[in-house]
DNA sequence: TATAGGTATGTTACCGTTATCATATTGAGC
DNA sequence: GCTCAATATGATAACGGTAACATACCTATA
């Protein structure tokens, strides 16, 4: 078992002080050129890596952030992940993921071994809980820097960035009832969760805003136990949530789906029983992810824009981290759009 | 900014010395129950969080493990992530991912990363590639136990773990031969990648027993340039493919398609045209996605173990982590297994 | 020629932990 | 009361790297 060769190694080869091939490694200070040479030839010979560990130990930060995510099986995650990343490298550091599965024990399990591994700053996009958002306030008082995103977490010394949510889901919703619908279901919402789920309340408040009335009846989830399991699982809620919608004795002529996963599950139930889409009921979806525009029909959703998202967190965060001192809290919320296809109004495209 | 506590501030305030507080904290060695008691309590005031960067500078061991994967957009990667990392929490290890985006540079870098802030172990479920295959082994010099899930990688000193999609390939197509269909495309794949992907192997092998000449006319890729983009492109190149096949003099009579969403993708362009599945063409796809069985028509696809894969794949990881010295290879294919749905024998299910 | 400033290296100490060895105290058994 | 082993704690020296300061040499300029 052949050890990795450290700095002393390559220094006792050369014939130099540990010091000098520090310089080397870091390109800092002065070293003659020819003892640079040196340096590098046996530096390779030796396949020498430099050691993190003592590295961050020494400089009090090792150039790392983590990223925490619930779940990493959907197109929103994988681009969060990539406008983070983006940043990240263009400025030299390293970015590590920590999945939590939508678990709070796994969340705070990963926020305690991102911070025991001296992270300099860590970006959340987990869903917001009661007692994440307690684990991390704990963080903070560690002085970690922490940028939340897509999530709810109030705390002076964090930033926050989103999309608009709420604004989404009532434009989503405004949509159908200027379609003429009135009989507008939602699907994918557990009881508990309506609270924080903020294109829901875009929901509400657009049902309200046109003065009809919400009916608890055709606001679904799915059958219990599904929304728990993992990857695609809201595409289940949405198939079973709208097959409940669809056994009423009057069933809505529309609905709003929680996410593009869930809009499709719901699509596959009304096609199942022979009905059209958006002829019998109307459906409308969130995230434009790329499936959207090829299913068929073509998903009327609400694109937000996920990769900026990741960019912004990414740099909130890293301003946080070059602060010399904590920085008031910065917000950011982004417009999300509406795009109209043919799962709300037939022919509106030709291809 | 306050500086997180050290085992010496700890000590400082309860008057005892930091080996003390150590021994508290890592619960070895003997302490008296009262002085126990009172450690607990300061660290707990003092917020303490311990040094992974010091402790695993001492230790020579991180209880650290890397997985790098090459897109997170995918049930597959998910599915991969939680299997291993349901092994590696039971074992007290943690878990930190690094997505390439299919970039070998990207994929070089985390390696890098993972390597100087050393990690115990990696897992490897990128995209084979010769030039990554060299970064590994690099690394491999470096003394850093590795396995390979999912791809190539052929090293005395690695563990290979992996489904055994030439099988499942040559099972889906024969599949298809045993149904009637002679003309059988296959969807989603690059010229210069066919030598590394397996199930089209498996698809040349299927033809190649039952006498069908390979028709290069009906191997296709996306259109070029999207088989690059990130997240659900696979999907896309399924669009594009099929329509470039549909749009051929004699089209074939069904397809292979490389993944589930390459094959929804194509399922898309066979209905936009009006053609229906699988009368016209017959579709199967691979991975068995959740998604798979809620299309319309649901999918006929090939299942492959991927959580079994990565409990698999950590475990021959710890394995080769806590041996005192190098194992020789172990490998393990897992078996795939078709699942025949409506996008290949219509009326097969009824619900 | 003395001086200053750039160049090239070395010395020292410490980052926060823990392995190892050493020391002290206690209690049980004879 | 003495011995031995278990219990409880401390002192020391690393792990691998780098910040900060010190030293020495060289060359250009007043």
């Amino acid at each position: 078992m052949r050890k990795t060769a450290t700095l002393a190694d390559i220094a006792a080869s050369v014939g130099v002080t540990p010091m000098t091939v520090s310089r080397v490694v870091n390109e800092s200070g002065y070293v003659h050129a020819d003892t640079r040479q040196k340096v590098l030839r046996v530096m390779q010979e030796m396949n020498y890596r430099r050691n993190g560990l003592a590295r961050g130990l020494k400089r009090q930060r090792t150039e790392t952030i983590g990223l925490v995510v619930g779940d990493v099986a959907n197109p929103f995650a994988a681009e969060v992940i990539r406008g983070v990343r983006e940043v990240l490298t263009a400025r030299g550091y390293t970015m590590f993921v920590c999945v939590s599965d939508q678990s709070v024990k796994e969340e705070a399990e990963a926020f305690e071994s991102l911070a025991d591994h001296r992270v300099d700053g860590m970006i959340v996009a987990t869903r917001a809980s009661r007692k994440g958002n307690a684990h991390l306030t704990t963080l903070l008082d560690a002085n970690l820097p922490v940028v939340a995103l897509g999530r709810d977490f109030n705390h002076p010394h964090t930033d926050f960035v989103s999309a608009d949510h709420f604004k989404g889901g009532c434009d989503a919703t405004e949509h159908l009832i200027e379609l003429g619908h009135r009989r507008i279901g939602f699907v994918g919402i557990k009881q508990s969760y309506g609270a924080g789920l903020k294109r829901f309340q875009g929901y509400l408040e657009a049902l309200r805003k046109h003065g009809i009335k919400v009916n608890e009846e055709i606001i679904v989830g799915g059958r219990k136990g599904t929304d728990q399991a993992p990857g695609y699982s809201t595409e289940e809620i949405g198939y079973e949530g709208m097959k409940h919608l669809l056994s009423l004795r009057k069933p809505p002529t529309a609905i709003f789906a929680r996410n593009d996963f869930t809009a499709l599950g719901a699509i596959s139930a009304i096609k199942q029983i022979g009905r059209r889409v958006p002829q019998d009921v109307a459906v409308v979806g969130f995230d434009d992810v790329p499936l959207a525009s090829h299913t068929s029909p073509p998903l009327t959703t609400v694109f937000q824009p996920t990769h900026e998202q990741g960019r912004i967190a990414a740099e909130f965060l890293l301003r946080r981290i070059e602060a010399a001192q904590n920085l008031p809290r910065a917000e950011r919320v982004l417009p999300c759009k509406l795009i109209i296809r043919e799962s709300t109004v037939s022919g509106t495209e030709s291809t």
